[in-house]
DNA sequence: TCTGGGGTCCTCGGGCCC
DNA sequence: TCTGGGGCCCGAGGACCC
């Protein structure tokens, strides 16, 4: 049996749910970000200026297209999640400003993000795939990889016959389209089901590497990211083939042991990761961008009940998902965009909000915060099932598990 | 008016112990 | 007693991904 990996991937996952919710915006410049839901007040609206009928939220596709809020009169600092193609003419991406983009393209419609929705959909989709192929790796709310291998009809052209029940499986559920690669392992099928968008099916074999991955540029293999790509592009590497060129021996001595042997590998199309069907997190965060930059000092109240919510916030994901970790740390992001992290592992484990902002605010103690912060974060690591705790030890005799550097009061808020 | 939020993994340096 | 590993853990930072 030859190993068959197939990579799907949803073709605009977050637009083209919220086009099933407001069919009316297909085809309209379109940009989802900021955080705020807004369907009350467009129901509230229509209710007040349109009161020929009684709207509610069943009416979703039948607002009128000039009822949505556009990009022109957002005041804040969110960024694009995603834009659609009409608006993408404009110049408008992922992770561009939303003030900037509102420049490129004013009359674009604003739509939050709305994550509960497309978990949704993420759930459905994954529960159609697992249903016909069980060996399946989540890897994302809108990707998956999935060993065909063993799968009935899974070797059939390469992998093509179940690759196009999958989609339509997937269509008949949900409604959605999404795009397959089958390779002979995960690199090469990443890389194959970007060759078909959208809707798509690419079956890339062990002898297509020349032909069709070395031509390609080197920021096309998962895991080389824009920082890779620039030293690369130092030594006159541009494509994955000019990479695959280089002796292995001159790649280590470049970048490293690991990382050097990995590119190696990878752009020959070699990998033998397997299809993880299931994982357990490592660590659990909650982080937020403030509306204005705080000052430690001068907005102390303010970043005091910030920081106490971030850690409820992490504590009620703990809980509601039944873990309990024991390193704490924080996150901070300064007006200069640097970034600074601490951590402290304390001896127990906990999923309690109160331990958590204690043992954070000893983490931010640690740090110079003479410059204003415009992010704060709480990130709870060492993770461990609650139920799987072991029974409280002992304190070891003489010692405390004090933190080194608490020497100050520990009066945080 | 630049630049989100939630993750994973790797590297490197320091401390500690043998 | 001093020095030098190696192994391990921890904390900090960075790269990358969706």
């Amino acid at each position: 049996m030859i190993r068959r990996i197939a990579h799907l991937d949803m073709d605009a996952f977050y637009a083209s749910v919220e086009w099933l919710r407001y069919p009316q915006l297909k085809g309209l410049p379109v940009v989802i970000g900021g955080a705020r839901r807004h369907e009350d007040e467009l129901i509230e609206r229509l209710n007040t200026e349109r009161p020929e009928r009684a709207w509610t939220p069943a009416d979703l596709p039948d607002i009128p297209v000039d009822f949505f809020p556009l990009l022109r009169d957002y005041v804040g600092r969110g960024v694009i999640t995603t834009a659609s193609y009409a608006a993408r003419a404009f110049g408008v991406g992922s992770a561009m400003g939303l003030m900037k983009a509102a420049r490129l393209c004013p009359q674009a419609i604003l739509l939050p993000v709305d994550f509960a929705e497309y978990r949704k959909y993420s759930r459905a989709f994954k529960q159609v795939i697992v249903d016909i192929a069980p060996v399946m790796e989540d890897r994302g709310i809108d990707e998956v990889y999935i060993d065909f291998t063993d799968v009935p009809g899974g070797q059939r052209e390469g992998g093509r016959v179940l690759a196009r029940l999958l989609q339509k499986s997937i269509l008949q559920a949900t409604g959605l389209s999404c795009s397959v690669g089958v390779a002979p392992n995960k690199l090469l099928a990443k890389m194959a089901s970007e060759f078909n968008k959208p809707n798509g099916i690419s079956i890339v074999h062990e002898q297509d590497v020349q032909t069709l991955i070395w031509p390609l540029p080197c920021r096309k293999i998962n895991g080389i990211g824009p920082k890779s790509d620039a030293r690369l592009q130092e030594h006159g590497i541009h494509t994955i083939g000019e990479l695959a060129a280089r002796e292995p021996a001159w790649l280590i001595e470049h970048f490293g042991p690991s990382h050097g042997a990995w590119l190696h590998q990878a752009a020959w199309g070699r990998d033998e990761r397997p299809v993880v069907t299931e994982s357990e997190p490592v660590s659990m965060s909650r982080e937020t961008t403030f509306d204005r930059d705080l000052h430690a000092v001068r907005d102390r109240a303010e970043l005091g009940a910030i920081f106490t919510e971030l850690a409820q916030q992490v504590a009620a994901d703990l809980q509601r998902k039944g873990y309990v970790g024991k390193t704490i740390g924080i996150k901070l992001r300064f007006d200069d965009f640097k970034i600074a992290t601490r951590d402290q592992t304390m001896a127990e484990y906990t999923n309690d909000a109160h331990r958590i902002r204690q043992v954070a605010g000893q983490c931010l103690k640690r740090v110079d915060l003479s410059r204003r912060l415009r992010l704060l974060g709480v990130r709870v690591g060492s993770l461990m099932h609650a139920s799987d705790v072991p029974p409280a030890q002992p304190e070891a005799p003489g010692g405390t598990s004090l933190p080194l550097f608490d020497v100050q009061s520990t009066s945080a808020e």
